[in-house]
DNA sequence: GTCTATATCTAGATAGAC
DNA sequence: GTCTATCTAGATATAGAC
């Protein structure tokens, strides 16, 4: 109680914590789970280990605390104005989520949360869930929304096609740049984009 | 020299080995890399730690090894006659890759191994990259080139098309199988075949 | 090659002073 | 909440007998 007062409030305290977090996910995200120590995150983070467990409860709570924020974080950015799509034309729609996209080829540390992700996926189910829910389940949603509703096109099965939009593109930054596949032989995102054009432009309304 | 006859050539040898393989297989494909222990594949084969030491010089070598070959064995299957495929038309074409490809959806020791793989990804680089040759850009290829010399089909970009294929059924098992999705939204298989066929139908050359 | 036994280290987690 | 210090368990790896 006679504490020095900018500290209440968690104003001052909150620093220690945050600096877990940061250490933790670095750690997290770069070793996974089994491959991250107590001991690691604490020295990273710059604290004693004991202080990590006044804050966490213990490795897998900060575990999943770590990466569900991470993976709620990290999409918020990419569905910033979805009725806003709805609106443009077949080819517009492909441009834009492309460059949406081509953000994440270039996040290695979307590249590492999703090997982490993946790599749990058996012993944190929810985990994978969340990820699903969020980043697939909210992307093809879109997709297959604005593909029923587009008046110049007549896609026989909206959901699947936003499948295979979607899903060329995930595929292609997990072989490319997750599993290093680009070392081997490269394929241009754009390439891709131009022949979905194609695909999705030969499913036009036939004019009477 | 002077042992029993029937041990030389390894034949009876054998057997140790085999049973530290099928171990560390089930150990490392269930709990990753840092999840397994040598105590455990040592208990799970039936040996003492010191046998595994005495047929692989580290942990590393034993896992780089199992995974390497698990990898190559699981693809060996699937592209059994690839010649034959060439002849196929496209509808037929597509039945016979969604066939082999309903085995790998069905296949969990598959799945672990796919979790595996991306999981050590960063860490095991070249396993990825065997993974990427054996698996990816072979089954692209072979789809490249059959989408190249159909006679029935004019497709502009052939290889970007043939991931468009591959990556609709790769992504599809991921998120469905590996990532634990189907128990939150189920898509049927079949639903993104008839999809793809459908795209690909309409890529036919223009009669003259 | 296979075992017993052990060396060495590091992991996750906690008790108790402040 | 944060530290020092420590407990206990389990890890990788090896030495030496047979």
């Amino acid at each position: 109680m006679e504490e020095s007062l900018y500290k209440e409030k968690g104003g001052g305290r909150r620093s220690k914590r945050d600096q877990i977090v940061k250490a933790a996910v670095e750690t997290f995200l770069e070793n996974g789970y089994d491959g991250t120590s107590m001991n690691k995150v604490a020295e990273k983070a710059g604290v004693i280990k004991a202080t990590i467990y006044s804050h966490f409860k213990d490795k897998e709570q900060l575990f999943t605390a770590i990466i569900e924020e991470l993976t709620i974080n990290k999409v918020s950015i990419d569905f910033s104005n979805p009725e806003a799509m709805l609106s443009l034309a077949p080819e517009e729609f492909m441009d834009v989520i492309t460059a949406k996209f081509c953000v994440l080829m270039a996040d290695a540390e979307y590249h590492a949360l999703f090997r982490v992700l993946v790599g749990e996926s058996e012993r944190f189910p929810e985990l994978a869930q969340i990820y699903v829910r969020t980043v697939i389940l909210r992307g093809m949603g879109l997709a297959s929304k604005y593909l029923s509703q587009q008046k110049e096109l007549e896609i026989k099965d909206p959901e699947a096609m936003a499948h295979i939009i979607a899903g060329s593109f995930i595929s292609l930054m997990v072989w490319q740049q997750v599993l290093g596949g680009k070392k081997l032989k490269e394929l241009e995102v754009n390439r891709v984009k131009e022949m979905l054009k194609q695909l999705l432009m030969s499913q036009r309304k036939k004019t009477i």
